[in-house]
DNA sequence: GATTCGTAAATGGTATACAAAATGATCTGG
DNA sequence: CCAGATCATTTTGTATACCATTTACGAATC
């Protein structure tokens, strides 16, 4: 039982909500497939590697090939999958270097967003974060590591949002994404779960005294930690081994 | 004879070259049609904000409408155009804000992008944005606008290229496209065309001497003065005022 | 004269059908 | 027994047809 999560971390703009059973009315069914085929592959429904079949794929989600190749194309421009001519998609499996691009540029997203955050977030806002990172740190001390990996999550995404940067939001989501998967693996060996808990305290208390450079400089690093964690897991057994 | 141009600055990722007129053999029609739409946006053959007719823009593409679709909502995921439900697409058209937002975001890209440029370009590489820089230079002594606009994107694409992350480098791209129209048209009027100079002369010094860090903030604050350039042209009359 | 309701034309959304390409298996030749 | 070619099957790419929704126009009513 380690997937049962349903990857509400993913959930992107929260456009209309509905999402995975319910075709949601008046929705683009492209939309409600994209969403879909999202979750799929954050939750390993679609494994890296993949080959994606057209026609089964369209079959099993009760919808014709039209409107799932147009999801196929938008995933494959978020980079979730690869679209090879004629040979049709397969779901994006990021080798190591990749995923350090991914998490470098990550870095510099929520930089720029934690500056932001310490200038123009509400007192609300920075509420919701403490929150969230009590949240988390319960999590911790039960050594719940779904509930931390989820709570976490939503600590980085909460401070990018509280940027009130729409395009940065958007496209800290997109890289997220990608790096989703990856990330969940590493979550669940994590051995330097202190140093991150540690980052994050850091993290509170530059945000609560809106030190926006401070922020900044921890936020880049922080992903540097998640290097050297996520790094380990590509040295070892890489596919699916806590299944 | 202001927009001749071919937007070859916004040529994305070079797949395989081929592009507006030619189908090009093997590759999917969709792909074919993004560029091609990509391009009629950049150069105002599509107008922000204009409704996109299906049928009439695939009768005129001679495609049907089925690529072109699928092309739109690639298009409207890298948030070229934006998609209303059963009422159709229409070009994009930032507001002030938006553009502000994408503008600060483009500067940290590229601030990433040139700290490891200096950290892993090559010697051939930093040559060719010497070159480049010259090349800039000439064309701002010719008060050649469009050429200083085409050589000035060159450079900064040149310098996120060379740091070697595929994924910044596409990100960049990606966000650079949706500034395309805006900054062509900031181009035009630009007043302050002589900081832009002198920050450019700052930004190679940066990077031939390898000095990251100093880099890194030139390039954030290069695109502070974009804005303040930009802006102005959303202050006086706004749409198509070059044309 | 303005407003609202109804109808018709147009537009987008989805499904299906057809064509081209690739994959895989079988058969033949060495 | 293995290598290569040929053919059948499968899969993707594109076009077309159909349906639902929206929008524009006009008539009737307040």
């Amino acid at each position: 039982m380690s997937e049962q999560e349903t990857a509400q971390t993913l959930d992107p703009s929260g456009d209309e909500g509905t999402r995975s059973a319910a075709p949601a009315p008046g929705e683009p069914l492209t939309k409600s497939v994209a969403n879909r085929l999202r979750d799929m592959i954050a939750q390993d429904a679609l494994p890296a590697g993949q080959r994606v079949r057209e026609r089964a794929l369209a079959e099993q989600l009760q919808v014709s090939r039209t409107p799932l190749r147009e999801a196929l194309k938008v995933l494959a421009t978020e980079g979730l999958v690869a679209l090879y001519p004629n040979r049709g998609a397969v779901v994006a499996d990021p080798d190591p270097g990749e995923v350090c691009d991914l998490l470098q540029l990550l870095g510099v997203l929520e930089a720029l967003g934690g500056e932001l955050a310490c200038a123009r977030a509400s007192e609300r806002e920075l509420g919701e974060i403490a929150a969230l990172h009590y949240e988390m740190l319960a999590a911790y001390a039960r050594k719940d590591r779904l509930t931390y990996f989820k709570v976490n999550q939503k600590i980085h995404k909460a401070i990018v949002a509280a940027s009130g940067n729409e395009s940065l939001i958007e496209t800290h989501q997109r890289i997220n994404a990608r790096l989703y998967r990856v990330r969940y693996r590493s979550n669940s060996r994590n051995t330097k779960w202190n140093i991150a808990i540690e980052e994050h305290e850091n993290i509170l208390a530059a945000l609560q005294a809106r030190n926006g450079a401070a922020l900044s400089n921890i936020l880049r690093d922080h992903l540097g930690s998640t290097w050297a964690n996520v790094s380990e897991t590509f040295d070892d057994g890489g596919t699916g081994a806590e299944g």
